[in-house]
DNA sequence: CTGAAAGCGCTTACAG
DNA sequence: CTGAAAGCGCTTACAG
């Protein structure tokens, strides 16, 4: 295990400054074409790269993201994480990858801080207000991935956020259940305190109420697999008083419905009951689903992600929020209802 | 954006030096308590972190270990970053992440290098001899994952990996699918390079061998859902000639099998045709599915990813190869002939 | 265009 | 137990 040939080692076999080592691997410093090639040359030989460590050190640059996680079972999460680190890629950044199981995102968030990340991206977890109040002091960036900047007590710290237009998201449903006839329509909630699930509901209502109806049912399923299943089958435990149309705060969930209405509950969809979705994750194009869901537009969100990060990483701009439209895509777990 | 409080501020204000202020945040290193106390509570009062870049300068230990995938769309390989990523977090290690979609790994790889990360673990993806090479030379371990070393001209650079049992699941699959009448035995193929295809498939060919049997058809898939599905289409183009059992060399492969056999091919699974697939994604589970299959021990191959790193970032332990054994889950997906 | 020098924020022998 | 000093591998004014 011998070490790394450094700088120092390039120059010598070169017979140059150290400096001048530097600088060939600098963008834009000013070497001489030629004895930038010899430079490089020597580097070549000895299989020299220049230590980037050591350069974060002085450039206060680590041209690294912390990125947060909390579960990646939900499809739309694993795509996030491929899109975001490969756009980061592209400008010569790295993810540093955290998953929180658990919401001590906080004792996570402060290791990550030790390594003088230029950025974070907390999705599927939220900013404690402490941590966000560190962040701002120490000039980092944070956006918020998917759910929006809760104000509390430090709510004057307010940090970046990328979300879907998910209130509209909501709407369109309600209002396309609406036009096809539903009329005894349930909520999957996500997690209650869930910025997604709370617009995408408030939405939905809107449109039931444009249309003098409100909420048949309501469930919740945090956002989880099986306590979707186990909110579904109260949610249709008495037969005669059935929802006929079902609007689950995203896919996963909304598949975890159509498997337990008919698996567990023998209905048929859509003949029996609608189902709606959220995300469009790959799964809901697949024909055994075929379910009608609201699209998040993931590669606008993560540019918009990559944006709002270096707009803060290069200059002083303030956090914003940004907000992404979202379409509905119609396939076949709704059926129009004649009443 | 003022700048982090360093460890010379931290001892201005305890009154004492700055080594003490490092002494006082190193695990064992001889300060008193009392001094200790002083120093932590000047950190706590200025929001001190320790700057881990700078103590990797030094200590030339990153704690960082550069995972490289290429795709996610497998649910597989977002299990594996899950439960890699917390592994290591345990041990107070970081993931730094990369995806790779191209061949272009070695490029990605070379960037790794830079950040002096501790070790790489390759899942989904194969490491140039070139780059195997310089690894070794600079006595970073390498774990490949999933996937073994190929041994080319460059091949005594030997790599680490862990990986299934492979053979002895495909051998599991079809000495199963013989004993439940079985004889017209298709396999569907992954990548055609790939260790994984490769050692399920002879495993497959042998149990069938051993029955005096042997492949009655072979598709390719390369991994991806809609190859898989083409491929499908083709193995069952012929009614008069087809397959009375198809074993996909992963689980994304055999749901997009049970899809199209479904859905664009009208037949019934497992009535018209018996499907086992590999690794026991969570989908695998769902009703729509019930997927036979065999099941990868996620768990234990983290493990011993974990360790195999360890024993070589702590040591100077040769590379070495690590192989877990894999169960059959049966499910729904095997009806058993009469001949 | 080039080199000598200072310094990024730490750790770690070395004395005391 | 504690401090002064050297040094990890770079970048970047500053002179020339």
């Amino acid at each position: 295990m011998k070490s790394n040939p450094t700088a120092h080692d390039v120059a010598r076999l070169a017979g140059v400054s150290q400096s001048a080592v530097s600088r060939a691997f600098t963008e834009g410093a000013s070497v001489a074409p030629a004895t930038r090639e010899r430079i490089l040359a020597a580097a070549r030989e000895l299989g020299y790269r220049p230590n980037a460590i050591a350069r974060t050190l002085i450039t206060r640059r680590s041209r690294i993201v912390g990125l947060v996680m909390s579960y990646l079972e939900n499809q739309f999460y694993p795509l996030v994480i491929e899109r975001l680190s490969q756009a980061l890629q592209r400008d010569g950044y790295h993810v540093l990858l955290f998953i929180s199981e658990t919401a001590d995102a906080d004792a996570i968030l402060a290791d990550i801080l030790q390594y003088q990340v230029d950025g974070i991206v907390m999705a599927s977890t939220t900013l404690s207000s402490g941590l966000a109040h560190d962040c701002a002091e120490a000039g980092i960036p944070v956006v918020l991935f998917n759910r929006v900047a809760q104000l509390g007590a430090m709510g004057r710290f307010s940090t970046s956020s990328v979300t879907s237009q998910n209130r509209e998201g909501g709407r369109l449903v309600g209002e396309m259940l609406v036009r096809t006839g539903h009329r005894r329509i349930a909520w999957l909630a996500g997690q209650e305190n869930a910025s997604t699930s709370l617009d995408r509901e408030a939405g939905l209502c809107e449109a039931l109420a444009d249309a003098g109806l409100s909420l048949h049912a309501r469930g919740v399923g945090r956002y989880d697999f099986n306590e979707a299943r186990r909110a579904v089958m109260e949610l249709f435990a008495d037969p005669a008083d059935r929802p006929d149309a079902l609007f689950a705060a995203n896919d996963h969930m909304a598949i975890a419905a159509l498997e337990t209405l008919r698996a567990d509950l023998g209905l048929r969809v859509p003949e029996d009951v609608s189902v709606v979705g959220f995300d469009n994750v790959p799964q809901a194009a697949w024909p055994s689903f075929a379910l009608t869901t609201v699209q998040q537009d993931v590669d606008s969100m993560v540019e918009a992600t990559r944006n709002l990060l270096f707009e803060q990483i290069e200059g002083e701009v303030m956090a914003r929020s940004e907000t992404v439209p979202c379409v509905l895509v119609e396939r076949a777990t709704v059926q129009a209802r004649r009443n």
